[in-house]
DNA sequence: TATTTTTTGTTGCTATTGCAACAAAAAAGA
DNA sequence: TCTTTTTTGTTGCAATAGCAACAAAAAATA
């Protein structure tokens, strides 16, 4: 994800500098924080994975997204319309750095850090916001098959080649497509005889593109 | 929707003394714009109505967003990740105030305008992401069923009432759900039957909320 | 008002999908 | 290393949803 600023340093500076800044660590399947609640919380991923997850009422996981080290999360990130909570999951071992939304502008006087943060806020959200509209085009593909391709597509694209591994297991992926597990290896299963894919391992490659690319 | 600040009158001042801004009045099915382009253009719907629409390949129709008096648009709301051109259209008659994103701190001095758009842009992304999040959320119930219900209960919730009129019309539902029209009928026809909903015309009830409720 | 277009409503058939249940392989943990 | 847990892979069956095709009602337009 390109940044306009170095995203990086920027976290270290507010973890040296600013008294309203927190970080902690996090064991594998702990809960980072909850959605539910008006935290007022930005949370920035400083290593490690996490997954934003929703329970249904029918007791199905859904992975409604999915962070890697440099992004933003937090309610502040995702407004609610229902008052179903939503988890965020150390997928890893993960470090996470806190930080007051609500605050952003009141900090002390020598921290700049807050306001820098303010002035990125809008390329923060876009970049939520794209991997969110992601998610929506995959869910409103009709079959298991065209979900599955355009989520390699978009793999595809991410990595530069038309070799790559899942970034998910199989399990997760068909949580965060929204398909049922057996359906999508019975249909993975087809896509391979009929030599529309490869698969090696967790190492997948799409061999007949027809449309849909790009 | 709730607005910090009175976004009517900010939208009068703006046409009255900001030289960047311009406005345009649309026919019903025009287009208003496109999100292909780098555009870098804000657009604010002041009067009328108006549909974010993709094209899939196979020539479906599907409605991505609904837009109402005082909604922002725009490709600056909708970082794309494909190529997939999107389109604005206008579902009745609008009039649409347009300003370039990219000199909202460039205007003149005396235009204090783009300063404080600039500073509700954060909430006007959220608000965006919040509509967004509700179409997502419908998308990833399994059956036509359940989708319906959801989108019944946002309906009722946001009319506050248990009887309530669809603000679309049937056919643009299953677009916006992405789901086959008749079918989608057949289910209506079900929960009808099963006492599950009231339908007169276009005003529909929800009587057995089970579960799902809030 | 008369005519055209759009929306609503219905149905049969078929393909797809979810569910359940299980076995094998791989990964994680002791 | 051995054991336990998780993930991957497969299949039959039943329910659901999409497609096609059509008729009636409603809305828009002339």
């Amino acid at each position: 994800m390109k940044r306009i600023f170095d995203f990086n340093r920027f976290c270290e500076n507010l973890q040296a500098h600013c008294a309203l800044t927190s970080t902690k660590k996090f064991k594998k399947d702990e809960v980072i924080t909850t959605y539910l609640l008006k935290r007022n919380q930005i949370c920035i991923l400083l290593s490690g994975e996490a997954f934003l997850i929703r329970y249904t009422d029918g007791g199905q996981r859904h992975i409604l997204c999915t962070f890697k080290k440099g992004d933003a999360f937090g309610e502040t990130f995702y407004r609610l319309h229902t008052s179903k909570e939503l988890f965020v999951l150390a997928k890893k071992d993960s470090e996470v750095l806190f930080l007051p939304y609500d605050k952003l502008d009141s900090c002390n006087k020598e921290c700049t850090y807050h306001l820098q943060l303010l002035r990125e806020l809008p390329d923060l959200f876009l970049n939520r916001m794209t991997e969110m509209n992601l998610r929506t085009e995959l869910l409103a593909c009709h079959t298991i098959r065209e979900k599955l391709l355009a989520y390699f597509f978009s793999v595809k694209k991410e990595k530069g080649s038309s070799s790559f591994e899942l970034p998910l297991s199989l399990t997760d992926l068909a949580d965060y497509l929204v398909i049922d597990r057996s359906a999508m290896m019975r249909e993975i299963s087809k896509m391979k005889q009929e030599n529309i894919i490869m698969k090696k391992g967790k190492t997948f490659k799409i061999i007949h593109q027809n449309e849909m690319e790009k």
